[in-house]
DNA sequence: CATGATCGGTTGCAAATGAAACTATCGCCG
DNA sequence: CGGCGATAGTTTCATTTGCAACCGATCATG
């Protein structure tokens, strides 16, 4: 009967093989591919593309929680709302209850240029997966959920 | 018997879903607890962390060619070579048949630093993947083989 | 063996980034 | 009320980044 053994660190250091890094030059890939695209079409900024998805999806958030949503930086999400308002896609209200706070929302404009953009993100996330498995797209969303919360926990110390 | 139907893309972009941001974020999280020890414990950077562990395993290599290997900017890995240069990491040479290339190693103070970072390093990874199961681990590989494969070829156009 | 294309590597510059300081508002407790 | 710590958001500044232009060395071709 086999024994129950923990998981071992490996012995040796090979830059290919090694998770963080692997998943740095993947991340960077996708990434770029998609931002340049972003730029060339619409003059878009990946953390602007973000805050305008996240607009879209939740309208009336402030700057705060979008940061908190999407794992940015405040000061990030700060700039690509200005970036955003300069560009007349966004509009921000004071929040009557607390005056700090902004509500911010897509403009129609904002819709416009949102809703030509995510059919391609869309699309290239598709291309993307079309080279696993059913089970294996199964596999990668329990993964990025796992090790999601494990890097959380590997993050605060 | 169910008909073999093409991956479609979602209906709908939902960006808690899409996986090029959940590998961004996931990979943000993962390098910048990385990176904050490494600049801590011995004032590296991430590109220079990235130069040694490649040199580590391959001696003698040009920066051109750590950088086709790390798939990192030529620029970064120039200013992270001059960098290892200056603290007396690295030593270069300059190749006999081809005075254009430069012959990089790891200086014996630069072996002393990379012995200590690895095993942190690799102690870390296998913290992170202590949260998945063995299959899962062997499903990880496997899926970041395929998907760079596939962002390869994404990336082309 | 001349010369134009190419390659290895560095530098200049403009844009992106992030930590820390700052402003304005809020909530709380005396 | 009054004032003090916390929170929302912006600004400042120093650092990092990456594209593009550049320099010297080499190669390929005639």
């Amino acid at each position: 009967m086999p024994v129950a053994r923990r998981f071992r660190p490996a012995s040796q250091l090979v830059l290919e093989r090694f998770v963080p890094y692997r998943l740095s030059v993947l991340t960077n890939r996708i990434s770029g591919a998609l931002a340049a695209h972003y730029r060339r079409r619409f003059g878009l900024s990946i953390p602007e593309w973000r805050v305008m998805a996240t607009l879209a999806r939740f309208p009336g958030l402030s700057a705060a929680a979008v940061a908190e949503r999407t794992a940015m930086d405040k000061v990030t999400v700060s700039r690509a709302i200005a970036g955003l308002k300069r560009a007349g896609r966004l509009g921000r209200a004071t929040d009557g209850r607390d005056r700090r706070r902004a509500v911010l929302t897509l403009s129609p404009a904002g819709c416009s240029v949102y809703s030509r953009i995510a059919p391609f993100a869309l699309e290239r996330e598709c291309r993307l997966l079309a080279s696993l498995t059913p089970a294996e797209r199964r596999a990668l969303d329990r993964l990025l959920t796992k090790l999601d919360r494990a890097a959380a926990s590997l993050a605060e110390f």
